[in-house]
DNA sequence: GACCTGCTGCGGCTTG
């Protein structure tokens, strides 16, 4: 049926939606007539509730109410654009646009512009623009970069950002912001903003910086139904034999095999690619039947074998999928019956948005499994849990003035038509993230784009921007701008190698360090395939088939997830019940003989003190503290502490940390109640003792790699033919260096240092984290023999030291140790 | 009797 399109439809927006069989909910018609009155905002609904007809429909309404008699006008120029951040939901919004606009009899176009979209296609668009364009933070700043884009952009009313959450606190967000200053910049007040969001703890903030304030009337639209989650913990039958430490978890698979058998179709997902492969192999070698009916999903497979799985687990022919964070997002699949979460989620958002993968349809329950992989995470479970009942969720904290994305943006402005200094600075100004950009800085920026700065003005190929006569900074050399086309945008990989069969067939791609610790003939394991390795040829790693049984497990360098703050505050609750004997959920109660051991050689803290242990081995001297805040927090404080003691003998530390504490090891008595005396956590010194304990430099260095690549003072290679690690590191060091000896006022360079100080050692964190240590008591303790709660610090470091093989003999030692004491 | 850590996302050329 095609409803026949009227001014009017709005009223009569009930009836049109159900005669498509869908609901329209009260947030749904909130959004529509805040569209109409012409307003901004944000709308907070979850996934699978009709978000996207929130915003097309009112799109669609409003252009048939100013056109009522010729809803078929054709070209009417680009109207809309719709941007993600991943290129699969593109799909599915052009899918849902297009059922609306064939309800409402319309001939809109719903083009989709990122990197899957052909040459020809391209030329199609800007040609004749489409009247709704979906695509990606990566291929909006690609239209910027392209001749004649204020024609294009010329008729545009409305911007949305869906999933804004996703790129929120991301420098993929900052391009966002950016892109969106300079189309309010071409279209003025014609043009609106509005975002699409999952619940975070900063709506607001998230709605400052997608929409600032005074542009126009703004909006948090929120649909009320909040989703109902049901947690259920996979308990270890007796807790004396589960792990004190480790985080693989295969201790409770064969517990897992029933939830799969029990449902219709499972995601089982998995902390890190390598955790997603062994588990994969051990389901399959636990239950041999499951072959077959189970696959696996991760970031480092190639998207043809990511696509047939999705494709199968859409249809049902799958019962279940191992993965990782790859399908926390993407396709709309029917919707998954259950959800099992292995090892500590370390986040209540990203444990909920996995939940939400279950139960997709409004008003329908999300159940979601927890499997502990060690002790210690039943005590997350009882926080997390408690989190959930109290609606306590983790914000998203944006990026403010990231120089490498503006000298970047700076570049792609001056690659198609030029920039006014004076016009840009002023849009730039109008984003969160640049407001408080001086004169000074912004001319520092466009100092580095036309000579290189102060340090590199010798080197021709940093002179990419010239300024003409009439003050337009544009970019001449058709090499430069070819140069910066390919490398627009804000995520940095590792270089990687492309597993291939010798007989062709791309299978996914692989770490250089990992392929380099492999001899010709190894067999390792990835994709859940046994693989021969050959040789390395240009980028390519050739494998065989194998039949080996036994084989390496790929490992990659990912990201560290850490306890989100919000989490670990509750994990000291937690605790706390736990000392208590105050055991009101099912974890808590399970944790209790090892709450009498870690009770019974050292103590257990409640919120209002922090327990030390310090003792001495074989090994030597440990010092161990647990303000339970967070790896990154502990980072610092540890370096910071480590300093402070070393003030009053000389030591040398070995340091370890994790979410819960960190370890000082010495193989001299460490003066640790002469330390506690003398004012330790005191705030006033921190920043300068913070810098004296850390390696600042080092970490600022690393760091950098990623801000020079953005910058485009790196090119990392053509396509396919990516420069080695080795080439990329060595570049940005070099650069480091020579802005450190020549120019340490380079903007890059500071930006270095404050994302360390901001993500990394979050010093307003740790500031907050040493007011609360200042506030508690002191519970100094000396074990015997190491305590439940600091093995998994002591097993953690060990591991970083030692291979595995040999890993398992210290362990061995250590518990004679143990034993003989 | 305690061990196999480390996510995701995008984009794109030339020349034979």
């Amino acid at each position: 049926m095609s409803a026949s399109p009227s001014p009017n439809l709005l009223r009569r927006g009930d009836d049109w939606f159900t005669g498509r069989g869908w609901t329209a909910f009260p947030f749904q018609h909130e959004a529509w007539k805040a569209y109409l009155d012409g307003k901004s905002g944000l709308v907070n609904a979850p996934t699978g509730s009709g978000k996207t007809y929130s915003l097309i429909l009112p799109i669609l309404l409003e252009f048939l109410k100013e056109h009522p008699d010729d809803p078929a006008k054709a070209n009417n120029g680009l109207q809309a654009i719709w941007i993600t951040p991943i290129r699969a939901l593109t799909r599915e919004i052009q899918a849902a646009a297009e059922r609306a606009i064939e309800d409402l009899g319309m001939k809109w176009r719903v083009g989709i512009r990122s990197g899957d979209t052909k040459t020809g296609e391209r030329t199609k668009q800007r040609n004749k623009p489409p009247e709704i364009l979906i695509t990606t933070p990566e291929s909006l700043h690609l239209l910027l970069a392209s001749k004649g884009y204020e024609k294009f952009f010329s008729d545009l009313r409305v911007l949305v950002a869906d999933e804004w959450h996703e790129l929120l606190g991301t420098k993929r967000g900052v391009l966002v912001e950016l892109a969106l200053s300079r189309l309010r910049g071409i279209r003025g007040n014609a043009f609106r903003t509005w975002g699409i969001s999952a619940t975070i703890g900063n709506m607001q903030e998230a709605l400052d910086v997608l929409v600032p304030a005074g542009t126009r009337e703004r909006i948090i639209i929120r649909a009320k139904a909040s989703k109902e989650t049901e947690m259920i913990t996979v308990m270890p039958d007796e807790i004396e034999t589960f792990p004190w430490a480790g985080h693989l978890g295969i201790k409770l698979l064969e517990k897992v095999v029933p939830i799969i058998y029990e449902s219709g179709s499972t995601l089982i997902f998995t902390n890190t690619r390598s955790q997603c492969e062994i588990w994969y192999q051990r389901l399959l070698e636990a239950d041999p039947d499951l072959s077959g009916a189970i696959a696996m999903h991760h970031g480092s497979i190639s998207r043809e074998l990511r696509d047939w799985v999705e494709d199968a687990l859409h249809q049902g022919t799958l019962k279940a999928v191992v993965c990782t964070s790859s399908l926390d997002l993407g396709v709309d699949f029917r919707p998954v019956e259950t959800i099992v979460q292995i090892g500590s989620p370390k986040g209540v958002a990203r444990f909920l948005q996995r939940a939400g993968r279950s139960g997709h349809r409004p008003g329908a329950k999300s159940t979601i499994h927890f499997v502990p992989t060690n002790s210690l995470e039943l005590l997350e479970a009882s926080a997390l849990r408690r989190c959930i009942e109290n609606e306590v969720i983790e914000s998203r904290i944006p990026y403010i003035r990231s120089f490498d994305v503006l000298v970047q943006y700076l570049v792609t402005l001056a690659v198609s038509g030029g920039f006014r200094r004076e016009e840009v600075l002023k849009e730039i100004r109008g984003t969160f993230c640049f407001a408080s950009v001086s004169d000074e800085e912004f001319a520092w920026c466009l100092d580095f784009i036309t000579t290189g700065g102060n340090s590199l003005g010798a080197y021709d190929e940093y002179h990419k921007v010239v300024r003409d006569e009439e003050g337009v900074y544009k970019v001449e050399s058709k090499r430069v701008a070819m140069m910066h086309r390919l490398s627009i945008g804000a995520i940095v990989s590792e270089t990687t190698l492309m597993i291939k069969y010798m007989s062709g067939g791309y299978i996914g791609a692989i770490e250089e360090y990992f392929i380099s610790s492999l001899k010709p003939g190894d067999t390792f394991w990835f994709a859940g395939r046994s693989l021969k390795f050959m040789k390395v040829k240009g980028t390519e790693a050739l494998v065989k088939k194998s039949n080996a049984k036994k084989g390496k497990v790929p490992s990659w360098r990912g990201g560290r997830m850490q306890l989100s703050s919000q989490l670990s505050a509750y994990l000291r609750k937690s605790l706390e019940e736990l000392k208590l004997e105050d055991y009101h959920d099912a974890e808590l109660l399970k944790l209790a003989p090892l709450r009498d051991i870690q009770a019974h050689r050292s103590a257990v803290p409640a919120t209002d003190e922090l327990l030390i242990e310090y003792f001495h081995d074989r090994e030597g001297y440990h010092l161990l503290m647990y303000p339970c805040e967070g790896r990154g927090i502990h980072e610092g404080l540890s370096s910071l502490i480590a300093y402070r003691i070393g003030q009053f003998a000389p030591l040398t530390f070995t340091i370890a940390m994790n979410d819960y504490g960190f370890e000082l090891l010495s193989d001299q008595p460490i003066p640790i109640e002469e330390a506690l005396g003398s004012d330790l956590f005191n705030l006033t010194e921190l920043t300068a003792d913070l810098n004296a304990g850390i390696n600042a430099t080092e970490m600022a260095k690393r760091r950098f790699r990623d801000i020079a690549a953005i910058a485009g003072l790196i090119f990392k290679g053509y396509p396919g033919k990516q420069k080695k690690e080795k080439h990329l590191q060595s570049g940005s060091q070099l650069f480091f260096d020579v802005f450190t000896d020549y120019e340490p006022t380079n903007l890059l360079l500071q930006q270095a240092y404050d994302e360390i100080m901001t993500f990394q050692l979050q010093e307003a964190r740790l500031r907050s984290a040493l007011e609360r240590i200042n506030g508690q008591t002191i519970l100094f303790q000396q074990p015997r023999k190491a305590t439940p709660f600091s093995f998994s610090l002591i097993v953690d470091r060990l591991r970083e030291r030692v291979s595995s093989e040999s890993l398992q003999d210290r362990i061995k030692r250590m518990r004679l140790a143990l034993v003989r004491e």
